[in-house]
RNA sequence: GGUGGGGUACCCAAGUGGCCAACGGGAUCAGACUGUAAAUCUGACGGCGCAAGCCUUCGAAGGUUCGAAUCCUUCCCCCACCA
């Protein structure tokens, strides 16, 4: 594979936001490596950690070797950048284990092998046995105070405070750049445009340690048209954890994006070739309801982060619920297979009878106890505003109790839906 | 350290003794329209309750009063100007 072309492929799809002079010919010419630092603040990347994610891909299949970096020594400290106030610390049990899981799904999205074959690292490994004199000798002393005072990260701090050790991070991470172009000979470095000053002051580093040339590139911040933030839906954060936000979730998030996101989103985290990118915006502008940009979308992405079968059981999920599917035909398989990939929970008969009438069910309790409700109140709003429907049957406001018996599905299920496009399933037992 | 201003529900913000579960806007949810889109219009938006109603909430804790987000006391925290 060619290193040509990477960084046109990179333009092209609106991944680059900011970049040192440097970077086209660094990219143009023989192998290189670069990274990207994923911070262990969580227990899991969420999808905006995608788009660096696919640049680390692209490279790769450019001929180049990305190098991810787990921050289980900076994430002891915490970085300021885009943060408005001073963070609580993790303790180091909860740094350490976020920085495994998070390691194992990086390892996920890029080839460990051939002679471009990616590598992991954690900061720990150096960071952690830093020794702070040397530390305030050898790196400290190449910045002056008023340097670190110019950044953004800084200065928007500087009317809400910001603690001497968050302060320090940039050198942090300026040290880690230094340490992985000692150690895998790493030019470059990537991630989104918040890291720009942390970047900055690595490549700064590494010209007056080393000598040598260090490159930055950053991604934009990926915004909706719409104004919301993305990557959030009503359930919180869309993460790339399967046990924290399902496949069919997953899949359902992609699903829903908007005509005027969908191209952009193609081309950020798909690897379709241009001619088919642009096949399907034309085919937002021909026939917008047959939604095959989203529905591409949503596929290639779920495939890559969860896999096929995982793709495949979202999709049938998503044709059980808004298919024209009667629940009342469905085999015990598929209830199983719901079961493990549609929101699920499992309650008693008493927790949804009626008061003193167990041979009914109180609507109210099924849609909290399937947590589409989060409160009777809630529930009853949505009953008495027509959102309810019960195994697709769609109720009114006077439908609050309904006969137990024809009601469960194959003896023991139900399914429960709040407005257009939120259902779960609910299995009752005795 | 001094003086002045302020802390209201997810966010912004009105309210200065009862008509306040608290104006208005945003966000959010739902309905209509549609395409599981956007925009638009309509409705909802503390909890419990079928309901009447009850409970909890206006920085914190006390107090005055038949009655407080509103008055008093103490405390905590922010902002502005001065030093």
């Amino acid at each position: 594979m060619s290193t040509t072309g990477v960084l046109e492929e990179l333009e092209w799809r609106g991944l680059v936001y900011q970049r040192t002079d440097g970077v086209p010919a660094l990219l143009a010419g023989d192998r290189i490596s670069a990274y990207i630092g994923f911070d262990p603040t969580g227990s899991s990347l969420h999808v905006g950690s995608l788009l660096v994610i696919m640049l680390l891909v692209h490279l790769q299949r450019h001929g180049h070797r990305p190098v991810a970096l787990v921050g289980g020594g900076t994430g002891m400290i915490g970085d300021p950048s885009g943060k408005t106030a001073e963070r609580q610390l993790l303790t180091p049990e909860l740094v350490a284990a976020n920085t495994a899981s998070i390691r194992a799904q990086l390892e996920h999205f890029l080839d460990f092998s051939g002679p471009a074959g990616a590598r992991m690292r954690d900061n720990a490994e150096w960071l952690s046995t830093l020794n702070l004199v040397e530390f305030l000798r050898d790196t400290g002393k190449h910045f002056t105070v008023n340097y670190m005072l110019q950044k953004e990260s800084v200065r928007s701090r500087m009317d809400a405070g910001l603690s001497f050790t968050e302060f320090s991070y940039m050198l942090l991470q300026a040290y880690d750049f230094l340490e992985l172009h000692r150690r895998d000979g790493v030019a470059l470095q990537l991630g989104g445009s918040d890291q720009w000053g942390n970047i900055t002051a690595g490549i700064e580093l590494i010209r007056r340690v080393e000598g040598a040339e260090a490159h930055g590139l950053t991604v934009p911040l990926v915004t909706s048209t719409s104004g919301t933030k993305f990557g959030k839906t009503e359930a919180g954060a869309v993460w790339l954890d399967a046990a924290r936000t399902s496949p069919y979730a997953f899949y359902q998030f992609w699903l829903a994006t908007e005509d005027s996101d969908v191209g952009r989103f193609l081309r950020f985290f798909t690897l379709l070739g241009h001619e088919e990118i642009r096949t399907l915006e034309a085919g937002v502008e021909s026939a917008p309801e047959q939604r095959v940009a989203q529905r591409t979308l949503a596929r290639d992405v779920t495939r890559r982060v969860h896999g096929e079968p995982a793709l495949h059981a979202a999709e049938q999920v998503t044709t059980f619920f808004f298919g024209g599917l009667d629940p009342r035909e469905l085999s015990d398989d598929a209830f199983l297979m719901l079961r493990s990939e549609a929101p699920f929970h499992e309650v008693t008969l008493d927790a949804l009878a009626s008061d003193g009438d167990a041979s009914t069910f109180d609507v109210l309790k099924l849609l909290t106890a399937s947590e589409l409700a989060a409160s009777n109140g809630a529930a009853k709003r949505l009953l008495e505003q027509g959102a309810v429907s019960i195994n697709k049957q769609k109720l009114g406001a006077a439908d609050r109790h309904l006969p137990s018996a024809g009601t469960l599905l194959s003896g023991q299920h139900i399914v429960v839906g709040k407005g257009k496009r939120d259902f779960a399933l609910l299995r009752v037992r005795a």
